[in-house]
DNA sequence: ATTATCTATAGATCTATAGATAATGC
DNA sequence: ATTATCTATAGATCTATAGATAATGC
């Protein structure tokens, strides 16, 4: 059975959302086009409709993904006018966070796998970097502007790498530590 | 036809290294069981006499990148007795190993492979973080001992999330950024 | 006799496509 | 008439196993 165009465009979106949460949870390889479309109450074969292939897909995905982090730093940074980088370290290290990556950041859900992406994936994550970055610079305190952005950039790395390496290890203590130490280090470096 | 004990060994020993070099290129599910096999110029069929399963292979060939990881740390440290943590990082923080993760590690080239991995694989990375972190405790100067630990914590988490970052985007300028700002960040934490 | 490795294959995926179906929108 | 979605399937993987083969080591 066909579907209006404006229906057909809700399951365009309904597709996107899915691949969203699915791939951050299991991983581009870990979750095929079927229970994609499965997840968004689709059949397996009107997928190729929407998209050229699961690579097209997977970039799309991609940049919905961060488009979606940069927005939602943006409501942590309003919510906390007076201390806003602050607030972006609490929001990020928690455990929360790490417990639920199908919710969380891309990079920090998916970065080894981007790494072996295709130019289009690589592409998607470069840009969604980019503003990521500049609301780190404009949070932190003080300093000149090039210095700023260095310890943003750098915040950018200890945050995702913290988390990658919160969820790798199967050590509850460990795994909490790096949380906090990135937490602690990453505020003494910003209101030294 | 059969082989000596001895070679079996050997031959169990081959499967290893080429499991540990191409899981760091492709990811633990973008490699099967069949091209390790052939890459160690051995038969499909004859894997399931050395190994389990597939996630007794990854669990086992992670353990060996991360013991050999630690193993190479130390030698950098050894070489540069007067400054081991910046040599760390520098040996880290290289266009070289940003290139090459085949040959690289495996907190950045698998990390977030990892969190989605089995018991027996988080639990290698988990022990084989430590060592990591001790020899960074023991290379940072001054500050009394927990200080220490907290900022090797937080500088292995920025290490690995800066490697992680510069590969996942399509962008060099911004790559080498990444690596840069972590480089000159640590060092000043570490400096201060 | 034991056992490490080989060939061959079962059974379960996965991406992508072909052709049928049925509702929209001119 | 057009087109979004459906069913069905082709073709290529992938993990794992069964049974044959041949060299080791008692």
């Amino acid at each position: 059975m066909k579907v209006s165009r404006e229906k057909a465009a809700e399951n365009r979106d309904r597709i996107l959302d899915a691949a969203t949460a699915l791939y951050r949870a299991k991983g581009f390889g870990g979750v095929g086009v079927a229970s994609i479309m499965e997840a968004a109450d689709l059949t397996h074969g009107g997928f190729y409709g929407h998209f050229a292939s699961k690579e097209d897909l997977i970039a799309q995905a991609s940049q919905r993904t961060t488009d979606r982090a940069a927005a939602n730093w943006q409501r942590v940074v309003a919510a906390a006018p007076d201390k806003p980088y602050a607030a972006l370290l609490e929001h990020y290290l928690s455990a929360r966070h790490r417990d639920d990556p199908g919710q969380g950041c891309a990079f920090a859900a998916l970065g080894t796998d981007a790494a072996r992406g295709g130019s289009a994936v690589r592409k998607a994550f470069a840009e969604g970097l980019k503003p990521l970055i500049d609301i780190l610079t404009n949070a932190l305190p003080g300093f000149s502007k090039p210095a700023r952005r260095r310890k943003a950039v750098a915040a950018m790395a200890g945050l995702v790498g913290a988390l990658t390496l919160s969820r790798a290890v199967d050590d509850e203590a460990l795994s909490n530590e790096i949380l906090e130490a990135v937490r602690q280090e990453l505020r003494d470096a910003a209101y030294r």
